[in-house]
RNA sequence: GCGGAAAUAGCUCAGUUGGUAGAGCACGACCUUGCCAAGGUCGGGGUCGCGAGUUCGAGUCUCGUUUUCCGCUCCA
């Protein structure tokens, strides 16, 4: 099977089983948003947990926070996001480039202009000393013909850009016949404005300043309630702030699955230190966070750094962890080193001083900050990718088995009377009674013993507890593992314990 | 956003020059067997993605539209 292949099948197996679903499907779906089924909802789960308690357990310095969608305008103002996310773009349909419509436009009139100096440069050279510029350019034909091209443009430009009329950037690019520089055509697109932030109103008078935005990353939640952690928590640099939560990007081009979406979660935690140190913070994180991944037993070769060279604006540092997905190797987690970036943003335009005073060095600064942050989704998804195998068991017949590492696994011990008849179904339900409480389970009677493992192996259960005639007799069950498939009789009593060797998130938490 | 392909039952798919919607698996009931999936009988389930058009008649032809996949583009 080639890795395409495998990508769609995997995708099949996700609706199929009850893991992820097309949203909205009863209504043709909805581009790029998906739905978590029965069993993708108890992985995500477990993801997320595992990732917290690494973050909030294993490090006293880092508690968590759960801030809201909804945050004053102001946020993505100081965060730089509505600057970044607000141009007017355009593309030419020969050459399939984009540009933005009031660069062109700019761009046009700056070339009016030079015109305009290079007449008043003739005149210079002309007149010599006694070259008066402001006459000379409220006279000479040549500029003033230009000069009215350039104000009636300029109106029409800057009337637009306060309307913020897209159809009337395109009329002037069209009136004022801009050409793309790569097709020298003016075969172009409708002028559209690709805002990556989703906005509504939070009253209801739909006036534009009530206009609100659906956060694009949980990371300024952080950032907005630092002092409060701080102040609240006794909280001493360096300490870190962690947050799982949804956020909500208009990606122009949202594909692969649940790879990019609409609707997203992440899970980030923002590490606050002193100014100077962070690149030993940023190593440190790195390390650690790639531990993370390889605790969980997918292969180190599945993962890798890929360090930035282009840093954004608020980095002075930026590596990803890459994951080896079937479509090759993407970002799954960042860990970028932002700075005092967002904080110092965040006090200039609140007023507030937020800065970290120093007992040591009776010092005031603004702490700098190291994030990691991973999309939960990518991570679900690099675990099913990752999991999802097609298997020879002998005689040419094949299985297909997810497994996905025990202590995410959605269900972890599924139990199997041997027969529905002569007893064995009530005291499979004691052995219910046995598990219930420790793990999630699955209970099946149905169809043959072997085709209710194959339907165990499809969600990736780790464990099948199957009841048997000489489990009336001495009350023990076999035990068969996911993996290997190899049974093993136990006591029903002790079941508890050997299931839970194998599932219990605290054998990952201490590798770490 | 551009170009190409696709959409029929929960899943995988068949469906002839346009003529009463099919199979296997899955699902439900009962019977049978009993440790690595596809035994028997009966049964439920589909406005053929959606909307128009052509036609006596459209799953099939035409147009539009939605969603998905691939390539380009974009990507804090």
């Amino acid at each position: 099977m080639t890795q395409d292949e495998l990508f769609k099948v995997l995708v099949a197996h996700c609706k199929e089983y009850g893991f992820i679903f097309p949203s909205s499907e009863i209504y043709d779906g909805l581009s790029a948003v998906y739905d978590y089924g029965q069993m993708g909802v108890e992985l995500k789960n477990n993801i997320k947990s595992y990732w917290w308690q690494a973050m909030t357990r294993l490090n006293e310095n880092i508690v968590g926070i759960d801030s809201c969608v909804f945050m004053h305008p102001k946020t993505w103002v100081a965060s730089g996001h509505v600057a970044a996310f607000n141009d007017p773009l355009i593309d030419n349909k020969d050459s399939k480039k984009r540009y933005r419509a009031d660069v062109l436009i700019e761009d046009y009139l700056g070339k009016i202009e030079e015109k305009m100096n290079k007449e008043v440069e003739k005149g210079r050279k002309r007149f010599g000393e006694a070259f008066d510029e402001a006459k000379f350019r409220e006279t000479n034909p040549n500029i003033l013909r230009e000069k009215a091209k350039y104000d009636e443009v300029h109106n029409r430009y800057v009337a637009a850009e306060e309307a913020n009329d897209l159809k009337e950037y395109k009329q002037i690019i069209l009136d004022c016949g801009i050409v793309d520089p790569i097709s020298g055509t003016a075969n172009w697109t409708d002028v559209r404005q690709f805002n990556l932030m989703f906005s509504t109103q939070i009253s209801n008078t739909g006036a534009d300043d009530d206009k609100i935005y659906l956060r694009p990353e949980t990371a300024q939640g952080i950032f907005i309630n630092y002092l409060n952690v701080q102040k609240t928590g006794r909280m001493k640099i360096p300490f870190g702030i962690a947050q799982i939560g949804k956020a909500f990007r208009n990606e122009i081009v949202a594909r692969q699955f649940i790879f990019r979406m609409r609707e997203f979660e992440q899970m980030e935690m923002e590490f606050f230190c002193k100014p100077g140190t962070e690149m030993e913070w940023f190593a440190k994180w790195k390390e650690n966070r790639m531990k993370w991944h390889r605790s969980l037993g997918m292969g180190d070769d599945n993962y890798r750094f890929h360090d930035h060279e282009k840093l954004a604006h608020y980095a002075n540092a930026a590596t990803d962890i890459e994951f080896h997905f079937p479509f090759g190797f993407k970002e799954l987690e960042g860990i970028h080193s932002r700075t005092d970036f967002d904080l110092g943003n965040h006090q200039k335009l609140s007023g507030r001083k937020i800065q970290y005073f120093d007992p040591e060095t009776n010092e005031s600064y603004v702490p700098y900050c190291v994030e990691t942050s991973i999309g939960v989704d990518r991570m679900v998804l690099a675990v099913l990718s990752h999991s999802y195998k097609v298997e020879e068991v002998g005689n040419g017949e094949t299985r297909v088995v997810l497994a996905i590492p025990a202590p995410i696994a959605p269900v972890k011990v599924a139990v199997l009377p041997l027969v529905r008849k002569d007893g064995l179904p009530e005291l499979a339900q004691k052995v219910v009674d046995e598990v219930k409480f420790d793990f999630t389970y699955q209970y099946d009677e149905k169809d043959a013993i072997g085709r209710r493992y194959r339907r165990q192996d499809a969600i990736g259960t780790p464990f099948c507890v199957t009841v048997d005639y000489d489990s009336l007799k001495d009350n023990t069950v076999t035990i068969r593992e996911r993996d290997s498939m190899t049974q093993e009789r136990v006591p029903i009593s002790e079941l508890r314990s050997i299931i839970d060797k194998k599932v219990n998130m605290s054998n990952l938490l201490r590798q770490l």
